[in-house]
DNA sequence: ACTAGAATGTGTACACCGCTCACATTAGGC
DNA sequence: GCCTAATGTGAGCGGTGTACACATTCTAGT
């Protein structure tokens, strides 16, 4: 009996839910995110969730869906568009604090092994394919766009993911910055750039 | 009860255990890996295992340590000590394809949100980003070292992680062949080298 | 306004999980 | 040969995902 006089129905379950994930994991990391936990904080039976998601990777995929959004939202407002190798790197930088501030997010997202035909994942994670290729591209017109994009996502994606797990040092946002400043550079300096601005 | 005639004294459940957590993980995947399931595959009581590892992440962890010297076989002897961008493709690209052929075992080693104070692991990671530096530094002399392996790693590790999640094309051996060397020349042949030999 | 049916939420139940604890059995050093 | 430590057993607790039958409420068509 999770009311006592709450109405039947929740109204809004589907969302209720989905924000009760997001606080969860937040909270307690993935481990926490059950959809009995989810279903209580929702004030809701332990079973009710299953009208709304299929089961708790459908939940989970939901999650990791808004933290795309987020992520997107996050690099464009580090840098809307970067035209030097710098100012790349602080789009770097950004991906790889937004691993470290909210690890159980981005493990979601990423290190999960989900299945991958769901739309909104798919649509999610095609945004960001689209934003570094033409950011990329823009950078370095004179290169391969295709490779040099899977090539300096791969980068920054692996930065992130060596942090996360303790692989490099991340002991202080100061140490962070300056491995992931110094990866970009010391890969993306010698290339042949068109736009090239700054350092 | 687990055996019927079995001696009462398994002989050496340690080492079975991490065999069948082996097995388990290359079955069912990570969520397989269940320290009943071991006991149960090993032919014991479902407590038995905790005489030898103290909980599901400690066993976990010991599957994980052997991974990393698993990997770091497979990569010398993919090449032994590569000198040209080419040849570090190759190293790249088996890194990789350990990823892919046995995905559950590489997410094991990097996407669990493990301790990174276990001993076996620290080790075995310490080897790897050794066996980077002194390959990125004997490719490229003149380069900051510690930048550019970190730069390397993270640029393979990444790769590796990309592809598992179906964030590029793994369709065909031939299609992540060729991205991986793609993305490692479009990195590396800018590069002002002193060893480079072949393209 | 009434009513059928679709949506949504509840409760029960099952199998599995990690882990603790008291106990049984055995191996090895004295 | 015995005593102790190491090792394995079994019952049991609280948690989990999820299938199922049932209750309640919303909504549309009359």
């Amino acid at each position: 009996m999770p009311q006592t006089s709450g109405p039947y129905h929740h109204g809004d379950l589907r969302t209720a839910c989905l924000r009760a994930a997001r606080e969860l994991l937040e909270e307690d990391g993935s481990a926490g995110l059950s959809l009995r936990a989810v279903a209580r904080r929702a004030g809701v039976s332990a079973t009710a969730p299953y009208r709304h998601y299929a089961d708790r990777d459908a939940l989970v995929s939901a999650v990791a869906a808004e933290g795309y959004r987020e992520l997107a939202e996050i690099l464009t407002a580090a840098h809307p568009s970067p035209t030097t190798p710098d100012e790349l790197a602080t789009v770097a930088l950004a991906y790889v604090r937004f691993a470290l501030d909210r690890p159980a997010m981005f493990r979601v997202m990423f290190a999960e092994p989900c299945d991958p035909d769901n739309e909104e994942r798919v649509a999610a994670t095609a945004a960001i394919t689209r934003y570094v290729r033409d950011l990329v591209h823009g950078l370095f017109p004179a290169a391969d766009a295709d490779a040099l994009a899977t090539a300096v996502w791969a980068l920054v994606h692996g930065l992130a993911f060596l942090h996360l797990d303790g692989k490099l040092d991340s002991s202080t946002p100061e140490a962070v910055a300056a491995q992931v400043r110094g990866a970009v550079h010391a890969v993306l300096d010698a290339l042949p750039a068109a736009t090239r601005g700054g350092a």
